[in-house]
DNA sequence: GTATATTCACATCA
DNA sequence: CTGATGTGAATATA
């Protein structure tokens, strides 16, 4: 696609005219075109292990036994290689890439280029080893080792987050459906935590001053209790963390984090500058009186902190633009503090104040929020703005483009469309109608034939992020009786994040958002025209069409889902493996949304997910792409783009049909496509 | 070892 | 749309 392969195959950008960006035209219709045909699916597959009858499932290729999850010891504790070079384990260095935007698939670090065997029997051992290490990579490990509950690094910090957000998803989705084994779960995160170190699924349990392994500056999180599970800050409530070193006889306390969050009269001055108040003296729940700050505590641990010049992690917690009580909190990385003094409060009492100064050379965290604040509320221009809307208004918000590396003045000439485009439509076996249900649909309405489908569960929390992965999302269509903004039509209605088409270093166009983005949130879908089979590639001759998605490429398994048996009494275990009606190959070389610009990689941040409803009595089946995680903004979004199967039957070593990765990532395949 | 105090949460309801 | 309120849970300290 554009970002991924468009730099690095298609010739030198001599050969179309830049200005015609300009005149791309949407097709303001949302409604695809559908010539009725009764005819059967013509995209017939042949794969390789089939036959796949009703259910078609060519997606994991390695469908055998699953493998019994690999000793741990052996692999996580790979030593430098797999460790982020953003957050070595020493205490006081700081890494400085000087990549400003945090993304996880580090574009400064160079393609892999691992050469490929030319065996056949090599290739299958490469093929095994690669499983193997997929397993490790992606899929939640039973366990925590004893010594990753101390320390982390990357790969525990992710599956213990991963794991907690699965969780508590699957926990908000048995609230809402009043489904709750033991009662009543009020609060779904508390829950989700309190499970999750009750079986030891946390880590960098042992506190430490400076930085935490495995978590990044700029790393965002939705709920205290995600801080603590990975040891950035372990209080729930309090602002500020400490430990108790030992110097000489003496004990002394030493803050390690603190939060800012805006319960206290603390100031942002400047974006590297932190007046933070200390706490206590505050009128509580348990009617006190405002009072003075004691030197005690946390208020002590600054003080101490400030003495001994230590580094101190400072998180900047913000309102959450999804809804009006919901925070964000985000891990600006290390500040030093630089004086302390008392000052009289609002209420009259005394509260001790911290200047915090933020060390140089980090990777940007709360200045990005804060660029994009500003040019949000159009207080300062985006530098390489190219277009404020490349969608014309075909999408309900505006996506940018903008180009701030070099001097290209946008991609390719491509027609604007929002949705994907059936030439023929799909059958499913059984025939569709919608539901009965004349408000909103209702979690844990079985009567909801909608929710049925969808075997019971409703797919979507009540913000409307994505539960688990399926084998098939069933959403309400538009001959639903249900209403417009019933909660089971999430990926239909349009772009719901700001996004933003850019320039990369060295990877064509890319895609990347101005708002965080919580892990299972609907990004957008892939569109297109539904083709019937990818052109071959003629040396020479004709163009790649790069701008394919295709649901029979092979793709790397990993688990999501909510592992069954953390949830008392809850036997939920759904299947990822998706399955849909027939092999779906969308083609967006000429019509296309942002979801052409989303670039491959081997360790993405988010996901595909086939969700269909119902049109004209017809099922149709939509590409969806969701958060994988907690992406923080400006941060690439990228996910796997599979392997071509024909590649792999026809054994070719070579890189013909593939591109070669420039993901930056450890575990990066080398190529794709 | 257990109990209690402390705490810059969070969701809900008025 | 705020503010009050209730439930909540890890950690330090007694």
């Amino acid at each position: 696609m554009e970002g991924g392969s468009g730099s690095n195959s298609v010739p030198p950008s001599a050969t179309f005219d830049k200005s015609r960006v300009l005149d791309v035209k949407p097709l303001r219709s949302l409604v695809p075109v559908f010539p009725s045909s009764p005819q059967a699916p013509p995209f017939v597959c042949a794969p390789p292990s089939g036959p796949f009858p009703s259910g078609f499932s060519p997606f994991y290729p390695f469908n055998g036994p699953q493998p019994t999850p690999p000793d741990l010891n052996q692999h996580t504790h790979t030593p430098a290689p797999l460790r982020s070079f953003r957050a070595p384990q020493s205490n006081g260095k700081m890494a400085t890439d000087g990549n400003a935007d945090g993304s996880t698939g580090a574009p400064t670090k160079r393609p892999v280029g691992r050469p490929r065997s030319s065996s056949a029997s090599q290739k299958k051992a490469k093929k095994d080893l690669v499983f193997t290490l997929a397993v490790v990579d992606n899929n939640f490990v039973l366990g925590i080792t004893p010594a990753q509950r101390e320390d982390g690094d990357t790969e525990v910090v992710n599956n213990v987050r991963m794991r907690f957000d699965a969780l508590r998803r699957r926990l908000s989705q048995l609230e809402d459906a009043k489904e709750s084994p033991n009662g009543w779960i009020r609060r779904a995160d508390l829950k989700a935590a309190n499970i999750m170190m009750s079986k030891g699924l946390r880590t960098n349990l042992r506190k430490r001053v400076g930085v935490v392994p495995g978590v990044e500056v700029g790393d965002i999180f939705f709920f205290r209790m995600e801080m603590c599970l990975v040891g950035l800050h372990s209080q729930t409530m309090a602002g500020i963390d400490y430990m108790i070193v030992r110097a000489d006889i003496e004990e002394d306390p030493l803050a390690v984090s603190i939060v800012s969050s805006g319960g206290y009269e603390d100031e942002a001055e400047d974006r590297d500058v932190l007046i933070y108040s200390g706490q206590g003296g505050n009128v509580n729940s348990n009617k006190k009186e405002a009072a003075d700050q004691k030197l005690e505590r946390g208020n002590l641990a600054l003080e101490r902190s400030l003495h001994r010049n230590n580094e101190v992690r400072v998180i900047r917690g913000m309102k959450d633009a999804i809804s009006p009580t919901a925070k964000v909190y985000v891990y600006d990385g290390l500040y030093r503090i630089q004086e302390s003094w008392v000052e009289k409060g609002k209420s009259g009492c005394n509260i001790f104040k911290y200047k915090l100064v933020r060390l140089p050379g980090q990777p940007g965290a709360f200045d990005v929020w804060k660029s994009i604040q500003q040019w949000r509320e159009g207080f300062s221009s985006r530098i390489g703005l190219i277009l404020p809307d490349l969608t014309s208004g075909t999408e309900g918000i505006p996506v940018s483009l903008v180009n701030d590396v070099d001097k290209e003045k946008g991609p390719a000439y491509f027609t604007y469309f929002a949705s994907v485009k059936y030439v023929k439509s799909f059958k499913l076996t059984e025939p569709s109608c919608g539901c009965n249900c004349h408000n909103a649909c209702a979690p844990g309405d079985l009567n909801c034939s909608c929710i049925r489908k969808n075997g019971g569960d409703f797919p979507y929390t009540a913000n409307g992020v994505l539960v688990s992965r399926r084998p098939l999302v069933h959403e309400c269509g538009p001959t639903c009786p249900c209403i417009p903004n019933c909660k089971n039509r999430v990926t239909q209605t349009g772009l719901k994040v700001r996004l933003e088409v850019f320039k990369t270093k060295d990877r064509g166009w890319g895609l990347r958002s101005w708002d965080p983005i919580r892990a299972g949130t609907f990004i957008c879908e892939y569109a297109g025209e539904v083709i019937e089979k990818v052109k071959a590639r003629q040396d020479g001759e004709g163009e790649d069409d790069d701008y394919v998605f295709d649901t029979t490429r092979v793709y790397e398994p990993f688990k999501w889902n909510c592992e069954p048996g953390l949830v008392e009494g809850d036997g939920n275990d759904t299947t990822e493996e998706y399955s849909i009606p027939s092999p779906l190959i969308i083609s967006a070389k000429n019509v296309g949304n942002v979801a052409r610009f989303m670039n491959h990689s081997c360790n993405p941040n988010v996901f595909w997910q086939p969700v269909a409803y119902e049109q004209n009595s017809e099922s149709y089946v939509h590409i969806a792409f969701f958060a994988m995680k907690h992406i923080p903004p400006m941060t690439e979004l990228t996910y796997d783009y599979g392997t071509s199967r024909s590649d792999e039957v026809d054994g070719n070593d070579s890189l013909h049909g593939k591109k070669k990765c420039l993901c930056g990532s450890p575990r990066c395949r080398g190529c794709f496509g």
